[in-house]
DNA sequence: CATGAATGAGCGTTCATTCAT
DNA sequence: TATGAATGAACGCTCATTCAT
């Protein structure tokens, strides 16, 4: 750790509680009003003592991406974690994918502020880089996983993990933007859908959805 | 009140070249970092100018984003015109599309910042929305028109709808966090494969892409 | 005048109009609230045109203050002309001194308030010295045309000036900050019978009021 | 809210200091010309220490007026307490009250200042009529305890508190207006004569001053 | 562990005013 | 006569931060 002091009990308690009332201004206000002021109000202590636990704002909110960042992946993780049949790594794991991204609309907003922000902020870069690259990798393990439970891929695999987590995003943005819809719904249903079709059987000859550029690669 | 009575040219000169600047800073800072001191500087006058012809930074970014929106309904609307050929339609229409957004990778992270921040934020929610209801309308369009030249859905309008709008914030989100790669490349590619598979022709019987889906409803 | 334009009609018109819109504004503001704009917008005008008029904000208050005593002095003037009878020159006369004064309160208040300020406002204090020489002027003329009526001064003079001007002062600053009342009407009833009886008639013997005082001297 | 819980000692210096320098401002340059720039120059700080210390402005300002109210009204307490003899309380009494006021002239300069922006300021009206209602209750208990000592009152009781506070605002006006002058010291030497004349001795027959009203109500 | 004191920088805004027609 | 353009100065205020203890 950077911090020098010996980590105590206390120390940690709080540091936490500051922690969580960063991310709660985030997803409530938004990234360019929440303010140091603010999360001190939020989490019920005085101005100055958030600069007791952190260094600095930007400390502290590269502290609070990490943070949101391992929740996220962690939960994420968790759903998809022991999924046997394959067509349970489409269906249920993105369904338990999408849950645990949906589960707390504040943590979704949160997270979509930082990375839109992350986009002109080079620091905040570095760790919202980190959070994408946990998503990619549990994605390519998923895709993995389906491979060696008898499916082949149908496309690419690098265009086909873009593209998962290209529409992750895009979906997500579109939930906290206008709210769950059926159009929503349907959408979400059809993606799943479309990542069942990506892959098929390893004994199937036909092709499915876009091979054809699968193939001509 | 006083003000907007008579538009002189200057004035029209000079809140057009403000605006510009506000924009520039908002696609190289990002929103939280574009304040009135950076947008005067970047424009070239003095801080205090800014505010003699936008009443406050609300009114500015506000009309800042109207004119963002602007450009890019128009240009997304330029680069889909006149296309004849339903294949075009999706082949000519998709590139079109994309590169009239990603011609200005600064108007672009505008665009997603100011997204990402309407969120949470009311008054941008409104103008925002205004632009993000004319890239829909664009596309409910190209898809009647579609219809209109021999091709039939193979799936959910509303769902199709949603499902474009997200792949396309997804990618472009992903293009402006790690700019251009082959995996992207071959990604717009692949959903442009997928695009095609949406739609049949009339008299084709073989079904394509998420097809069952739409079957299903 | 030290304005070099010919004063056409018209000119004279808008000049008029601005003053008022000031003198309102003053009234129901305050001084301290009394900003250009605030008076353009009271007058219907643009505010630059406040600025055509008026060289600066210092000429505009100045002119303010000088329509403002003419008026009040007028009015006074009127109200104790003519009076023949020595006892109406303390009766009549006072009334009509009271209502000229606080018949608009607006003016009254931006009188009050303008004299506050002159206290710190060398510029100001120029002006309404003016206004101060002039109720001088009438109340010593009053005091003098009650001497030439058969009746002599029981106190001093000039103390007898100050007093009376001390207690309009005073008396109306009591109206401006608490509104009629009983007490008020009663006070000036009895600062009436006090006016009444610093003059006795010539022939009479028994000294009344203040009498002693004025024999000290 | 965060301050105010301890009022640590240097606190309250500073802030004292701060009063007292904004108390000056006020006497010296008037209300509408003081500043928080002003107010910080004249106490030797910097002009952002002024708002660490004071929420605004205006809160600054109020407890300015309370300031000043308190020590005007303890000045004026002090001076007449302990007066035994009932023709004191007049002759002394009014002495120590018009020196306890005139002691300072910057001091009666800020007190009239307010006192007139306060007319047309809800604000301010809160905090000066608080210091007027002070006067009120100072003089109607000097006006109780004549009357306790064998002096009885030949006039109505509010009317002269009305009357007493008139006079001396008016004569405190003519003296920031005009300065000490021979006919201010007679007016006010005949405005005490006046008050002695306003009660008589418990045995006394014969009636004084403006005894005729007192009479006749 | 916790806090008050102090501050520099900058924000968004209003004010009175001058310049050019 | 009337107006828009432009501006310097200051205002009241918030921000993140550092210094002391």
């Amino acid at each position: 750790m950077e911090r020098s002091e010996s980590i105590t009990p206390k120390r940690e308690r709080q540091e936490q509680a500051i922690l969580e009332a960063a991310l709660r201004c985030l997803g409530s206000e938004g990234y360019a009003a929440t303010s140091l002021h603010r999360i001190a109000e939020e989490a019920g202590i005085q101005k100055r003592m958030v600069l007791y636990y952190f260094r600095d704002r930007e400390q502290l909110l590269e502290r609070t991406v990490v943070m949101l960042g391992d929740y996220l992946l962690s939960q994420v993780a968790d759903a998809v974690e022991g999924l046997e049949d394959p067509a349970d790594i489409v269906a249920a794991g993105f369904d338990g994918f999408w849950s645990a991204i949906t589960g707390d609309r504040g943590l979704l907003v949160a997270y979509l502020g930082l990375t839109a922000e992350s986009v002109t902020d080079p620091k905040l870069q570095a760790v919202t880089g980190h959070i994408n690259e946990g998503f990619r990798d549990i994605i390519a393990r998923l895709i993995a996983e389906a491979g060696g439970r008898g499916r082949r891929l149908l496309m690419d695999r690098e265009s086909l993990i873009v593209l998962i987590i290209a529409g992750i995003h895009g979906l997500t943005l579109e939930y906290v933007q206008r709210g769950e819809s059926p159009a929503l719904n349907r959408a979400i249903a059809d993606f799943q859908i479309w990542l069942n079709s990506v892959s098929a059987p390893l004994d199937e000859k036909r092709d499915a959805g876009s091979t054809p550029a699968a193939r001509r690669r």
